[in-house]
Formats: C-alpha cells, structure tokens, sequence
DNA sequence: TACTTACGGCTTTTT
DNA sequence: GCCGTAAGTA
C-alpha cells in the first residue's frame, strides 16, 4: 500500500482558484439541474447564492483545487456544502454521479440528501457517491471484492460477531480470555485498521497479549477471508489495498470523481484520509469542510491533525473561515467560546454573532439525579405553557445510561419525548437472531450465524454436539452447514442429535425455497413462526413480549427494502433504524448524536466530575481525552439557540451503588459573565425535610450556596489538586443502607514505591510498575496494566 | 442436555 | 442493579 506522502509526490495539484463569477453569467445549463432553474423562476440561477456572506460565497465558488472551509458551529456549514454542490451541478462542471460526496455519520448524509434534494430537485437521486465513508467504501468494495479474496456477497459483520470469532481465535491460542479480553483485541484491532496497518504492515511496537499480537491479526483475517466476510475497519482498508495496488482502477475513480466534498473532516482518521489521497485526482479539487474545535471522535481513530495539517496535504489548497454565527444568541457563543478556550490544541476561531438577544447560560446544582430529571420536565413544561413545542426542546447527556431517568420521569409526565441512539436496534438479541436465520438462507457459508441460531430454539443440539461439527468443519476445510449435511448421514453423532440436525437442515431448505417466491417480509414472519421462535418468546412472560414487539418493528421495517440483501447490507452499514423525528417530541439523545443538530431550548444534565468529562476518558487518554471532552462540551452548548441549561447532582446512583458527585471542572470554566448561577435552596440550605440527605451533603465538601461561593471554587480546587479530600468525596461509595464501605486511602499523596503491592477498589491487586506524579501504573493481577490516580489505590501490607 | 447459581463487567461516544 | 456468561448440578 502506497501512503499518503507518497501519493502526494507523485501528484500535481493545480492551485488554479478560478472564482466563479463570469462563469455564472456564462449560464451554462445541464439539463440535470433544470429543476433548479425552473424553481427559482426568472432570476433565478443565482438566487441560491443571495443569502449567502461574503465568507460563504468565496466557500461555494471557490470550486476548483483544494479547498479547507474551517466552519465555526452554527456558522451555516451544511448550507455551504450543499450549495456548493448545487453550484457545481448548475455550472455544469459536473453530473451528480460524478461527485464524490462523504459524510462520518448516516445522520449526516441523511440530512445532506434532504437539503440538496430541497436545493436542486429530484436530481439529486443521481448522487450515488453520497454517503458515510464506510458506506461508499462498502460500494467500492463490492465491486472488486476478488481482488483482496472476497466475494462480492460478502457480509459485514458486527462488533457482536467479531467479538465472538475473536474469542474462538484466542481460545483456540490458549490465551486467556479474561486476562486478555477478545474486547479489547477487537478495539485494537480497529484502531490498527483505523491507521491503515494490515497484518503485515503492523509495527513492532503494536502488540497484545505478550507478542501474539500480529499472529493473531493475521489468523483473525484469514478467517474472515474464509466466512467471506469484513469487518467495518476492513471496508476502508481493502479499499486502500485495492486502490494502491491496482494503479488502473485508482485512476478510474479518479476520473470518476470530478468533485470531492468532505463533511466533518476533523474527525478523519488515518485510513480515510488516505483513502482520500488515493481517490483525489490531479486536478486536487477536493473541499474539506470541518471545525478542529468539533473534533469529538478521537477515540474512533480521527486524527484532529488531519484538519491541522490540510495546507501541507494539498498544496495550493485555500482556507476559508466561517466565523460569523447565525444560530445561538450572544451569550450562549460566550459561555461555549470561553470553554473551548481552555483547549490547547486549535486553530482558533472567533465566533461572533448580532444577537444580543437572550437569556445567559443557566447552571443548576440540585441534589440527586432524580431532582435533576424532575428540575428538566418541570422546566419543560413551563417553556412548553410559553408557547414553546416539544420538538424545539433536547436533552443532550454525555452517555446513554443518562437517559433512564429522564425517561421515566417523561412518562410519568406524560411528557412526548424520542430518544436517538441509545441502545441500538439492530443490536438486540432477537434481531440478530432473525438476522442469523436470514444470513444461513441467503449464505449457507455464514457459520457465525449456524453457531448463533443452530440450537435457538432449543432443538437437543447441545453445546458439545456444536463444538464437534465446528471441528468437523474446520478440518475439512468446508462450512458447518455442510459438515452438518455430512454428519447427519454418518454414526459420529448421537441419533437424537442427528434427528434434530436433519430437521433444521431441511427446515432451513424449505426456507430458502420459499425465499424465491415470497416477499421477504413475510419470509421473516414464517421463519419465526415455524422455527418456534415466536413460541419460545411468548413462553418467556418478562421480556417476551418486548421481543416479539420488536420483531414486529423488525418485519415493518424491511418492507422498506426492495430485496433482503438491500437491507441485510443497510442494516450492518446503518445500525439503527431511522427514527421519523416528525413528531412533537422532546428529543432526548447523547452530545455524539446531536453534533450538527440545533435546538432553541437545550438542556445538558450530568456536568459531574467522572460523568461529564467521562472518567474512562481521562484515565485512557490523559489530557488530550480532557480536551476531547471539551469539545464535547462546546459541541453541547453550541447546539442552543436561546437557551442553554445546564446541570449537576450532587449525587447520582452509578451501577446501583450511590456516589458523591463533584461538579464538572466545565462548569467553573464558563466565564461568569454569559452565566447565571442559580441554588436551588430547598436542597442547598438550612431548610427543608431532607435530614439524611442534608447528613450525607456534608459529606462531601461544600459548595452548594452559590455559583461564585468560595465552596464551589475550593471543590474545583480540590479536584484539581487531587487532595485526599477530594479523592475521599469522589469515591466515598455508600451502599443502599448508607454504610460507607470504601473511601480512598486518606494516606493519598504518600510515597509510593515501584514494585509496591496495592489495592484498588475496582481493579483488585496489582503492583505498581512506574509513578508519574500522582499517576501511578499498575499491573494489576486479574485486570492487566492500568494507569491509575494514586489516591484510588490503597497499600496491601 | 438443561437448569440453577455465582460472578464479573458494565456505562462512553459510532460506522 | 442488571445482564450475560461460566461453572456446577440433576
């Protein structure tokens, strides 16, 4: 595989920034974009660039070479891309086939269709390379999938999928699976393939379970070259391996793509960006759109240096900045510019805006996560007595465990309310099932989904009788479905078993005759039904009913799709269900999910140490997991219009056990001047019938009279400094009965020697291998290394 | 083979 | 606190 730098060498870019205007007298009309034109009436043509600033215009015209748009939130970037495309297609410098438009999430791509088909008609259904990343890449791969030893009917599997292959590899290597988790191995491997690194092209220095690391890589291929299957990682990489080793086909979609448009192109990583060299032709007319200050998907690979570095990338290239702001009023771009200022590593942006309108950033501390969720429904009723509607209004958390509570509460209130995201359709239990079902008829070679459904419902094939036929069929080199056909007609199993297997078999058969003749809908219904998959569902009296709901939802959903092969593939590209937001609801949803949405009334719950910024990520990540963090921050309260509300508890149930929280370092570093601090007394004060609540407040320190308070400052001085107070509060953990069952070690800050023997609460005994100030790494015995705050581990004498 | 109990991980975030 | 998996038992 060639690099980037490489390519970069061997390619001329013509910096020729041809502004578009004589061009847009010329007129020269497609007749693609005649819808345009006939729409906009008499004046027509360029009435799409008439309300655009001079900024955004110079983005839209500037059509030819590299372009790098830096767009401030809510400074209009999709109205950009989107017009930009329509002013490629009007000037007909190209057809909407020759455009190679990517996007990072379906959401994204979603709404980019919707607007350009609202800009430019029904053309607009000619962009087939408009898509996510992984998306088009799929459609690449499919047509030269021989080429990296796939069929073009291979199947991408899921991190459920991986996980399970991935465990049978290390078993099958003696390794063990607690120790060395097929978890983690799958997320390490995704970020290997997120680099760009095959097997072969993996460095020495990337490892897992004590030098296996490549071998394992490499066997985990070869196995799914043998299912005919890739994973999501892979859809980028065999596109890279294909498009560097065969020069002809590089060159075709070169020519192909006349255009290139990049949405979020912060949050690139590696493989994409690469995969963009490869596919930018010489001509460089390649426009990257993207704000470093929104880069919130490091942990998924994006490389912020990509947006960082464009200049270098793409010589010639031009920047455009966006900082005019068209979305939020004035204070809520005060409070969001003051956060992010914190960051170290930006480009820097000014946002600015005419509004002065508005109310400041509100901040709340109440007592309990219950008090919060209550504090936002009561909120959103009065904003809704106002005249405001439901669907104005979004609940934006840091993490789907977050959205329980406000969802009971909501129902209680008969509050309408959708949540996006959250746990994922596609991946419950008895879709994936049926899924499983559909894989085995459309592809007698997909073991993974024999070994899934093989004895669900339970058929008497047991576990060992499973193991054995996988065996079988691994030795002979053929699928388990075969070696079942094989067995079934020899001794080697027991003749119930046998019996059992040949009535699956034939059931199966009997399926996929049908699958010619019935709509695949229907199909589903008959599988379930006959399979005695409905029936162990209705027998099952607590979730049952739940999961035959859902597999109604199921059957609804594939009538959308033309084939079960279309939707088989939108449904391991997609993951989720599109969820019509047409309703007046209050939308509840995580900070990830609501990157380029907007809402006038934004409420953002959880600002607790821990919670928001995630403790995971500082622990994995350090600072630069902080800064991400941030951003998520500023990704959060730059989604409100006029109003951004923002909270805490001071304490919350984490994994049924009740914690102390602190209030998020974010909410001291919002400058005092765009926010309003508001106590709510009847929990912060003397007053009020809460006795054993106001006994455990105390525990923790106080910071409860107000937003200025010297105590709310000295809790945030406390975390900083990671005092013994502060560790105490933090991790005081109080069981139902209020018992304090553990506190860190009040010794904290105590010297610590390497090879040290000590405890931690959640990670048991480890010994200490290196001490850098007050972070200590551990080799603990059952959780591996981990990097821990000396004052979360105790010493064991 | 199937049922029971014990235990550990989980709560980042998405394709 | 809940879920799924692993180990133990009939």
């Amino acid at each position: 595989m060639t690099d980037g730098t490489d390519f970069a060498r061997r390619t001329h870019y013509v910096p020729a920034i041809r502004i578009a205007h004589e061009s847009l007298l010329s007129d020269l009309p497609t007749p693609k974009i005649s819808d345009l034109a006939r729409s906009r009436g008499p004046e027509g043509a360029s009435d799409y660039l008439a309300g655009l600033n001079t900024e955004q215009r110079l983005a839209v015209e500037t059509t030819e070479g590299p372009v790098l748009v830096l767009a401030g939130a809510g400074t209009g970037k999709t109205k950009v891309l989107t017009t930009r495309l329509a002013h490629i297609l009007k000037l007909g410098k190209a057809r909407p086939w020759e455009l190679l438009v990517v996007t990072f999430t379906n959401k994204a791509a979603r709404e980019m269709r919707e607007r350009i088909t609202h800009l430019i008609g029904p053309s607009a259904e000619g962009l087939r390379w408009l898509g996510t990343f992984h998306s088009v890449a799929a459609q690449i791969l499919r047509r030269h999938a021989e080429l990296v030893g796939l069929k073009s009917s291979f199947t991408i599997l899921d991190t459920d999928d991986q996980e399970r292959l991935l465990k049978q590899l290390l078993e099958a290597a003696n390794i063990d699976t607690k120790r060395w988790t097929p978890k983690s191995l799958a997320n390490l491997i995704d970020h290997w393939k997120n680099r760009g690194w095959t097997p072969e092209k993996l460095p020495t220095t990337e490892d897992f379970a004590n030098g296996k690391g490549q071998t394992l890589y490499a066997a985990y291929q070869a196995r799914l070259a043998t299912l005919n299957a890739c994973d999501f990682g892979d859809l980028l990489l065999h596109n890279l391996t294909i498009l560097s080793k065969h020069a002809d086909i590089a060159q075709e979609y070169r020519d192909r793509f006349r255009y290139i448009l990049v949405d979020e192109y912060q949050d690139t990583n590696v493989a994409q960006y690469l995969w963009l060299r490869l596919l930018t032709s010489s001509t460089g007319n390649v426009c990257c759109v993207g704000d470093d200050d929104q880069s919130i998907y490091g942990w998924r690979g994006a490389e912020v240096d990509n947006i960082l570095r464009f200049e270098k990338d793409f010589p010639g290239a031009k920047i455009v900045k966006l900082e005019r702001n068209y979305r939020s009023t004035n204070h809520i771009l005060g409070a969001a510019s003051g956060l992010i200022a914190s960051n170290r590593d930006r480009l820097g942006k000014t946002l600015w805006t005419e509004d002065m309108t508005g109310d400041k950033v509100r901040v709340r501390g109440v007592w309990d996560g219950e008090a919060e969720s209550r504090l936002i429904a009561d909120e959103i009723e009065t904003a809704r007595r106002q005249g405001q509607k439901y669907k104005d209004m979004a609940v934006l958390v840091r993490a789907s465990f977050q959205m329980r509570a406000f969802e009971e509460r909501f129902v209680m209130l008969a509050i309408p309310y959708t949540v996006i995201g959250g746990p994922r359709f596609f991946e419950r239990a008895e879709i994936r099932d049926a899924h499983a079902y559909l894989r085995l008829i459309q592809s007698e070679d997909d073991d993974l989904a024999f070994e899934r459904i093989v004895n669900v419902p339970k058929r008497g094939i047991g576990d060992t009788s499973v193991q054995k036929i996988l065996q079988i069929a691994r030795h002979d080199g053929v699928s388990a479905m075969a070696a079942v056909r094989d067995l079934i007609t020899s001794d080697e199993l027991q003749a119930r078993t046998r019996t059992a297997l040949s009535t699956f078999v034939r059931d199966l058969d009997r399926w996929r005759a049908l699958a010619t003749d019935t709509r695949h809908w229907d199909l589903t219904e008959t599988i379930l039904e006959e399979s005695g998959y409905t029936d162990m569902q209705k027998a099952d009296r607590v979730t049952g009913q739940t999961r035959l709901d859902n597999l109604k939802e199921l059957v609804q959903a594939m009538q959308s799709f033309e084939t079960l092969q279309a939707y088989l593939e939108h449904v391991s590209l997609v993951m989720d269900l599109d969820k019509g937001a047409g309703d007046d609801a209050v939308q509840i949803m995580t900070l990830h999910g609501a990157k380029g949405l907007e809402f006038p009334l934004v409420f953002l719950p959880g600002w607790e140490e821990g919670v928001f910024p995630s403790q995971r990520s500082i622990d994995e990540k350090g600072e630069k997991g902080l800064e991400e963090e941030r951003r998520l921050a500023y990704v959060g309260v730059t989604r409100a219009k006029s109003d951004a509300r923002i909270s805490f508890a001071a304490n919350r149930q984490v994994y049924g056990r009740w914690t102390s929280q602190l209030p998020s370092r974010f909410v001291d570093e919002l400058p005092i001047a765009h926010v309003e601090a508001e106590s709510d007394t009847g929990y912060y004060g003397a007053s009020g019938g809460m006795k054993e609540a106001k006994s455990r407040w105390d525990d923790a320190p106080s910071f409860g009279s107000g937003y200025s308070s010297p105590g709310w400052k000295r809790a945030q001085s406390f975390t900083a400094a990671q005092t013994p107070r502060s560790a105490q509060a933090r991790h005081a953990v109080i069981e139902g009965d209020g018992r304090l069952v553990a506190t860190a070690d009040p010794k904290a800050g105590a010297n610590w020697k390497c090879g040290e023997r000590v405890f931690h609460q959640k990670f048991g005994y480890g010994n200490v291998q290196s001490i850098e100030g007050n972070k200590l790494l551990v080799d603990f015995e059952k959780a591996g290394e981990k990097r821990v705050i000396d004052s979360f581990v105790e010493k064991a004498g």
